[in-house]
DNA sequence: GTGTTAGATAGTAATCATTCCTAACAAGGA
DNA sequence: TCCTTGTTAGGAATGATTACTATCTAACAC
């Protein structure tokens, strides 16, 4: 998704982020991928714009993204932090083969709690479902191999 | 939970994971924790019994159990990666305060599902349910400083 | 029990995402 | 326009994890 630069402004004000050409760049580049990209996914891509943007800038965006709540870290895989640009409460799918993350949208899970019996004094302030599994592509793949596999021997 | 060294030697077999000294004690060593400990942590905890033990050892054994689905691992926080070992299917609460990972059991999570129409070919193997906010002794810190801060300003 | 063998262990060295440090720079208010 | 404070970019450092490899040992067959 597209956004004017004015709506980036908007946003960067509400929530008291100093507003400069990389960091609209950074976040412009999140907003509109609806995969989960890495740091150095974003870096690519901005640098196609600015050349110059160091990785640092990038870490440094993001984390100061994140404090503001504009953008969320996702960490299901360990090697590298994966970012989000949608902060409305949504669900994540994640493949196993392909390791890609796609979103879910779905009010009955946004609507969990946990019983006061077993939270023994913890403060819920949020929630996310995580589902994982295979995505249609990687079905697809594995269809394959176990037919080649099953002709070999 | 303290197993007896013959239970894990049956569990290790039916995965058909190699049973050494080293291995029972970093297995015993995660199951007996509540806490999500790091690969660290469980190398201290190993070395008090066997001095020698690598880091590697730690390391590998954690991936060999966990590809043989006797561990999980668990990436909430990007610095290092938390091993669980408790494999029944559950929860998780995050302390967003002290970092504290602790279990749910609540059968009503454990039977999510996506509908198809927003799945489009993902084929679910599992999920799990993380609700994150502050634990009791977090709350009562934060309570305290609120009071501090405000009696000094 | 003994021998065999595949796989496990423990050093050392390498990797590589991320953070640290700092000098130059620029956004935004006065 | 000028000042101040926070931002940027480069290089160096960090530190968890992995790679490599020479022993070593659990497990199985005999």
């Amino acid at each position: 998704m597209k956004l004017a630069r004015e709506e980036i402004r908007r946003r960067f004000r509400t929530r008291g982020v100093k507003m400069t050409p990389q960091r609209a760049a950074i976040y412009q580049a999140l907003v509109e991928r609806a995969d989960h990209p890495t740091a150095e996914d974003l870096h690519r891509q901005v640098r196609r714009v600015y050349p110059m943007v160091s990785p640092n800038t990038v870490y440094y965006t993001l984390g100061v993204l994140k404090s503001a709540g504009l953008v969320h870290e996702v960490n299901y895989w360990h090697d590298r932090s994966r970012f989000d640009g949608n902060i409305d409460l949504h669900h994540h799918l994640i493949c196993l083969g392909c390791r890609k993350i796609s979103d879910v949208t779905d009010a009955a899970l946004d609507q969990l709690a946990v019983s006061p019996r077993v939270r023994t004094g913890f403060e819920v302030t949020g929630h996310r479902v995580e589902f994982h599994g295979y995505c249609a592509a990687c079905r697809r793949q594995r269809r394959r191999q176990v037919r080649v596999s099953r002709g070999t021997y």
